[in-house]
RNA sequence: GCUCCCUUCGUCUAGAGGCCUAGGACGGAGCCCUCUCAAGGCUUAAACACCGGUUCGAAUCCGGUAGGGAGCGCCA
């Protein structure tokens, strides 16, 4: 011991990432793959960096990358280096490391582990097609694999563009031990030759992705099982490079409805749909957490209490469905948790809100009605109950007001005085006068003050209300059914 | 079709041969508490996909079957 110094210390350092195509809306699968890698990286105090694959130019747009570091930081993920702070190995965008590429690819055909493939979609497809019918694997036949050189230059100077194929081995298999599936096997034979760059010059993903992680010093690589039938290729060029390859964890998919894989194209489960329906970021994370991941603990965790217990061995094997009750239930926690100044930011996005509550009742007004939220508008109902206007009455409260009668909220304006010991006082004054007590007495006062028959303690609503508002509302009360 | 992955209550899962007449959480039902709703407390229904094998003993190990999923793209 003791032998460790910084240089290995910085080699020891964990490093994950995330990286997205900005192609659309980040949704709760994707979200969660963010989320487990930074809670892998913060666990080890290690680095978490995020990378813009935007190599496909056609889907690829600035403003779903825009949305994206958005929703990430809502989310309340931070991460070291990134497209938009720069970093050691930048840049972060794919789009902008086409040098990179051309230097590491030049590598591989120098080597002669790559050829130009002239085949056009349409062959391939058609190949493909046959090769299904025939009941055959749908792999790249090897058209162009072994076209002379004297082939090549003809098809060149025929102006045809061809795209660049990765050689695969045909004797041998690639291991590899899986970080959360443990040792995987595939077979070379069972790989067909793969493009590494298409034909209008751009990298392929396969190649981009994994020469990325090499070059930016990721360790490990937290990602969707789609992949794991993929990794092999991505060890096959980084092995042909020399370059060093990450660790592979592979998670298993997150179901939506129908058990259906969730993706961006069905626009079902985006962060910002959730985001916008009011969910806390908070009550998320700690759904997300939970998604194909067990803690120990059951209860509301905060993030740093997740990164501390969080661990890649508690990741299960099967997928998971996304259920929208459990995720109210974090909801409900999150708002139970959450200070009374955060609360007041969420509730403060709502339109009108700000403008309803005095600032120097905000926390009492947040701590009222804290229990029976779920979602800010809620909080916008009861700030019109409380600061607003005399509010409706519902038909329920209609019929307790009337049946409590005239005498009855004639009784309680008389026993207003009584009302500076608070509601209990006031409560106590009314009951005296009219022999109403238990619902008999509180219901009509809640149906008369609050409009509703349910909510918040009448005690913790009443300093709320002014005086003016309290004696209008039980007048109101008094002629309502005479 | 081939390769690979997966399979415990409705959902998320605990479980690594006897501690399992399978535990917890969410959701459901009921009761209690209570001015109401919520919260809380208590109770309750609900699962080892199937068939064989190994073993004194299997949810756990092995084999097969069924079902689901992924990959096999000039998408990522």
């Amino acid at each position: 011991m003791g032998n460790i110094g910084p240089d290995r210390m910085r080699a020891m350092t964990l490093r994950t990432r995330f990286a997205p195509s900005p192609t659309g809306h980040l949704h709760v699968g994707n979200a969660r793959t963010a989320l487990f890698s930074a809670l892998l990286a913060a666990q080890a105090d290690g680095e978490f960096i995020l990378r813009i694959e935007d190599t496909d130019a056609e889907r690829s747009r600035a403003e779903f990358e825009t949305m994206l570091l958005a929703d990430l930081a809502w989310l309340g993920l931070h991460w070291q280096e990134g497209p938009d702070l720069g970093g050691p190995h930048a840049p972060y965008r794919q789009s902008e490391r086409s040098r990179i590429y051309r230097t590491y690819i030049d590598k591989l055909a120098g080597q002669g582990r790559t050829y130009p493939c002239f085949c056009t979609p349409g062959e391939l497809a058609l190949a493909r097609k046959i090769q299904l019918a025939a009941g055959r694997p749908p792999r790249y036949a090897g058209t162009c694999a072994r076209l002379t050189n004297a082939e090549i230059e003809t098809r060149l100077a025929q102006g045809l563009k061809p795209a660049l194929r990765f050689r695969v081995p045909d004797q041998g298999a690639t291991e590899f031990d899986d970080l959360i599936r443990g040792a995987q096997r595939f077979a070379h034979k069972d790989i067909g030759d793969f493009v590494i760059r298409r034909a209008d010059g751009s990298p392929a993903f396969f190649f981009s992705n994994a020469l990325d992680d090499a070059l930016m010093g990721v360790t490990q690589v937290l990602r969707g099982e789609d992949h794991l039938a993929n990794t092999p290729r991505q060890l096959l060029i980084l092995e042909a490079l020399g370059l060093h390859a990450p660790r592979y964890g592979h998670l298993p998919l997150v179901l939506g409805a129908g058990s259906a894989p969730l993706s961006k194209r069905e626009g079902g489960g985006s962060l910002q749909e959730l985001r916008s329906a009011g969910i806390l970021p908070e009550a998320l994370v700690n759904y997300l957490a939970r998604l194909g991941h067990v803690y120990a603990r059951e209860d509301f965790l905060s993030l740093a209490e997740l990164v501390r217990d969080f661990n890649v061995a508690h990741i299960g094997h099967a997928p998971a469905h996304f259920d929208h009750a459990q995720l109210e239930h974090w909801q409900r926690e999150a708002i139970k948790h959450a200070d009374s100044g955060r609360l007041w930011n969420w509730l403060a996005e709502m339109p009108k809100l700000a403008a309803l509550v005095p600032a120097e009742q905000r926390a009492d007004f947040i701590e009222t009605v804290r229990g029976n939220l779920v979602r800010p508008a809620e909080a916008r109902v009861w700030a019109d109950i409380i600061f607003g206007e005399r509010p409706e009455l519902s038909d329920a409260s209609r019929t307790a007001i009337c049946s409590a009668g005239p005498a009855f909220f004639d009784a309680a304006i008389r026993a207003l005085p009584e009302a500076r010991t608070g509601f209990a006082g006031f409560a106590n004054a009314v009951s005296a006068a009219t022999g109403a007590r238990g619902r008999k007495l509180f219901m009509p006062l809640r149906a008369a003050l609050t409009g509703l028959e349910h909510g918040p303690e009448m005690e913790r609503i009443w300093p709320l209300l002014t005086a003016a508002r309290v004696k209008a509302r039980l007048q109101h009360a008094a002629v309502l059914c005479k």
